[in-house]
DNA sequence: TTGGGTTATATTTTAATAAATATAATGAGG
DNA sequence: CCTCATTATATTTATTAAAATATAACCCAA
């Protein structure tokens, strides 16, 4: 088999005693949230079902000491969800770290030599 | 709720067009197999069964260009399995990423203010 | 007061993973 | 030539995780 070209990847996250609390798909959907104004859309978006991104929703509004969605039911259009100033400010850390990880993934590619 | 301590984490691999290849797991199954020259007590020692093992070690050696592993079945102790030369110099580049990332996240820590 | 679309939650069903089990193949050594 | 521990592989079973389905609560606006 010929040599395949080798590349250097990786994910980062934020992490509690608890565990895993925030990673790129939790910060997605934190974003589309604030676009739609609606879990329920943001779901759409990504693909997944609605379950699934109110449990992190409610995951992350557990274990962060403060709320990043606040979502209301009923109402004009059935209800909605916004994301809290303190939530912008997580998305906005985020996305510090994350472009710093990827400088240290390019930075290292070169030295994968195998 | 009380503010957690909040931490940075992460995970690093190698990987080619056609999907992961190496990380944390299989590097140190190899150092495993090289230490005790056998699949089977390298898989009893990381507590996974030996097909899980010996599944890592085939896909290894079928994506990199090069076998990581030679094993052989028979003979005395009925059988072994050695670790290239190739296969441990795979090993050393993996813990010098590993441990820029290392320094990597700890450089970050600081900027996890959340 | 009722229709509509969303949040919130429980339950059921399905799919994907992992674990367990079984069985050849192998070859040095007694 | 038979035993033994391991490699190699297939098959079955069990466990988890994901997906699908169902239903209730909610409240503005028509």
């Amino acid at each position: 088999m010929q040599k395949p070209e080798f590349k250097l990847n990786g994910r980062i996250w934020i992490e509690t005693p608890e565990g895993k609390v925030l990673g790129m798909g939790r910060v997605e959907l934190l974003e589309r949230i604030k676009e739609s104004g609606s879990i329920r859309q943001a779901a759409l978006q990504m693909k997944m079902s609605y379950k699934q991104a109110w449990d992190m929703v409610n995951h992350m509004n557990d274990h962060f000491g403060e709320v990043l969605v606040i979502s209301h039911r009923g109402g004009k259009g059935g209800g909605n969800a916004i994301v809290t100033e303190y939530g912008l400010q997580v998305i906005v850390q985020y996305h510090i770290l994350q472009s710093k990880f990827k400088a240290f993934l390019e930075d290292n590619l070169g030295s994968v030599v195998l």
